[in-house]
RNA sequence: GGUCUCGUAGCUCAGUUGGAUAGAGCAUCUGCCUUCUAAGCAGAGGGUCACAGGUUCGAAUCCUGUCGAGAUCACCA
């Protein structure tokens, strides 16, 4: 904000001195070690004033400084420090208290809509700790996005058909014992999961054994009596065979009521659900609209292709011979229906980078097929979440399970609370309340303070801190300010007289940022730039906290400018933390 | 092998279109509760920004190459 203020003084300063038009001025924060608020790099300049850059730079500050923003300015090197008038930053401050809604703005009717699309869970397993990467990331992407005034729509593909399904499910008819949720009290997508496993372990059972009566291994794989059946079951499944669609929407029902625990307990949520069932067939109408435009070709064999290579990529299959849909069908036809359902400006994918190929092919063969909205498709590509021993693999039973690491924090959270001796002034159910608040905090933003895009590693051996750059940090930090509103709240407005220290003008200027930073994350689909901003400004707020007292400060101006200033600290926290899907708490 | 991503302190990570002496947290060590909540604060040590070139006033950041890690290149999803 007050950049731009500057920027129109310095425009110019520079027309007049050096006769520059129209440049792109460089700011930044000027550093901690240096005298002044905000810097501007001077470097470019020297080419038009064919001065040193000490020079050039006093030159532009001498003039600056007579504006009434400018309390005074110094030059090191190539750059000129500006001090800002104390009386601007109370005015700013001033105006950010009176806003409810600082640094979001409201979508209305006319703001462009995103389409978010995140989790997208096979039904055949539970959700793992990559699946609460996944899942907090698009939450709090879409909730980033809405908070910088776009309409929002959140989305996920339920990956409900296949072969994957039909897996679980042949093995439950064969070992099941008509086993149910309720009947061995077991969550219904780890039941379903629990037949996953057992198809696979039957599997190899079968397939060592063929193998030792002289089968080649290859050949076993595909000959496997279990496997067999569960191929039958996929056909049976596509002809609709009433027997096999009862017993898949009843282990797909299991599995729904799971997920919608796992994602209830992690706070995110949809608009709308698409399921695989009902879109894996679209996309073949389009396929042959492409064929005519000739994006597409047929190879002898009636499979078709599309042929990448002069994009550098490789041709790549988007009908089988047999006619039938593959994963890029399906994923042409259900962009299709998305934007006629929608008609959205932007759509995210929130999917592992192991998908980068296929996304890059996805949009290109959109674009090909004349979508123009294709070009506003974006895939939200982030690292997988690895073990020190590597990659999660499910066979090897190192998945670290979703419903397992939530219930593990909150336990986490309890023990310390314990022995920290917290306990005493809050009822049962407000301590269970806290635990949950702070488990879930540490948990969430340790997954989302880390840059989506990098691979990530989590050590199940070290729990999830609590103390330094984590979730509860931040909330402690919460819960010391509204402990202090508790006593005062009244805020009788800012005396623009009133003498501010250092660290109160520090703080004035990260809570300005807060706007900007908004736009930003939004722009480059980035929770971690708004984790790392809130740590910061708590950071700033707990050293300002323990140097000086806000309810005993000598004067009732001071109390008041005080007061005012950690309740829009406070403001900023929790409705940051918001955008993370992280509560903070009343008091801890 | 082709393509893509990554490599910053012992560990986990920041570092906005190239800017000043590369920053945090954890861990280690030293202090601070009679004062608004010590899940906190103040301080110390810890670096060849993988390596080598190049571009320029200036490079962790951009380009090229080398090494190392990962992903991907299926009529799987």
């Amino acid at each position: 904000m007050i950049e731009k203020l500057l920027k129109k003084d310095i425009i110019e300063v520079l027309e007049d001195l050096y006769g520059i038009k129209d440049y792109d001025l460089q700011f930044q924060k000027t550093r901690k070690e240096f005298d002044g608020d905000i810097t501007l790099v001077v470097f470019p300049f020297t080419n038009f004033s064919k001065k040193s850059p000490e020079e050039t730079g006093n030159e532009i500050g001498e003039i600056l400084n007579l504006s009434d923003f400018i309390y005074s300015f110094n030059v090191v090197k190539g750059f000129l420090n500006l001090v800002i008038n104390d009386d601007i930053w109370l005015a700013q401050l001033s105006d950010a208290l009176k806003d409810n809604s600082f640094g979001f703005i409201n979508a209305n009717k006319e703001a462009p809509t995103y389409l978010v699309e995140y989790c997208s869970p096979n039904t055949n397993k539970p959700l793992h700790l990559g699946h609460i990467r996944n899942n907090l990331l698009g939450f709090s992407v879409a909730e980033i996005l809405k908070a910088s005034g776009k309409n929002v729509q959140k989305v996920q593909i339920i990956n409900d058909r296949g072969i994957h399904i039909c897996k679980s499910m042949i093995a439950w008819q064969e070992f099941g014992n008509n086993e149910t949720p309720e009947t061995n009290n077991i969550k219904g997508d780890h039941l379903v999961g629990k037949y996953y496993v057992k198809f696979d372990q039957q599997y190899k059972l079968e397939v060592t054994d063929l193998v030792k009566n002289g089968i080649k291994h290859e050949e076993a794989e595909k000959t496997s009596p279990i496997f067999i059946k569960a191929q039958e079951m996929l056909l049976k499944w596509e002809a609709k065979d009433p027997d096999v669609i009862a017993l898949w929407k009843k282990m797909n029902s299991w599995v729904y009521q799971g997920f919608t625990q796992t994602h209830k307990r992690l706070g995110v949520n949809f608009d709308k659900n698409y399921y695989e069932s009902e879109t894996y067939l679209l996309g073949k109408e389009v396929v042959k609209k492409g064929l005519d435009m000739k994006v597409f070709y047929t190879k002898p064999d009636g499979s078709v292709w599309i042929d990448l290579s002069d994009q550098g990529l490789d041709e790549k299959i988007v009908l089988r011979s047999d006619g039938t849909a593959v994963y890029m069908t399906q994923d042409i036809g259900t962009a299709i229906k998305r934007h006629e359902d929608f008609n959205f400006s932007h759509m995210t994918y929130t999917v592992g980078n192991e998908q980068d190929y296929h996304f890059k092919v996805l949009f290109l063969i959109l674009e090909k097929l004349g979508y123009s909205w294709s070009k506003n498709c974006f895939h939200l590509s982030y690292g997988m979440v690895d073990l020190p021993s590597g990659k999660m693999k499910s066979r090897e039973g190192t998945v670290v399970d979703a419903d397992d690491i939530m219930e593990q924090m909150f336990q986490n959270a309890k023990n310390i609370a314990a022995d920290l001796g917290k306990l005493d002034q809050l009822s049962e159910n407000e301590a269970q309340e806290l635990y949950e608040t702070v488990g879930m905090g540490a948990l969430k933003y340790f997954m989302l303070k880390v840059d989506p895009k990098k691979r990530m590693l989590f050590d199940p051996k070290e729990s999830i801190d609590f103390n330094g750059n984590t979730g509860p940090f931040i909330q402690y930090a919460y819960a010391r300010i509204n402990s202090i509103l508790r006593k005062n709240n009244s805020i009788i407005g800012i005396d623009m007289g009133v003498n501010i220290s250092d660290k109160e003008r520090e703080l004035i200027k990260l809570i300005l940022e807060f706007p900007k930073l908004i736009q930003e994350s939004a722009n480059s689909y980035s929770p971690a730039l708004v984790a790392n901003y809130i740590f910061e400004l708590v950071k700033e707020f707990n050293s300002y906290y323990q140097s000086t007292s806000i309810l005993n400060a000598e004067s009732e101006s001071l109390i008041s400018f005080r007061v005012a200033l950690s309740k829009k600290i406070a403001e900023i926290i929790k409705s940051g933390m918001l955008l993370l899907c992280i509560k903070v708490p009343q008091r801890m």
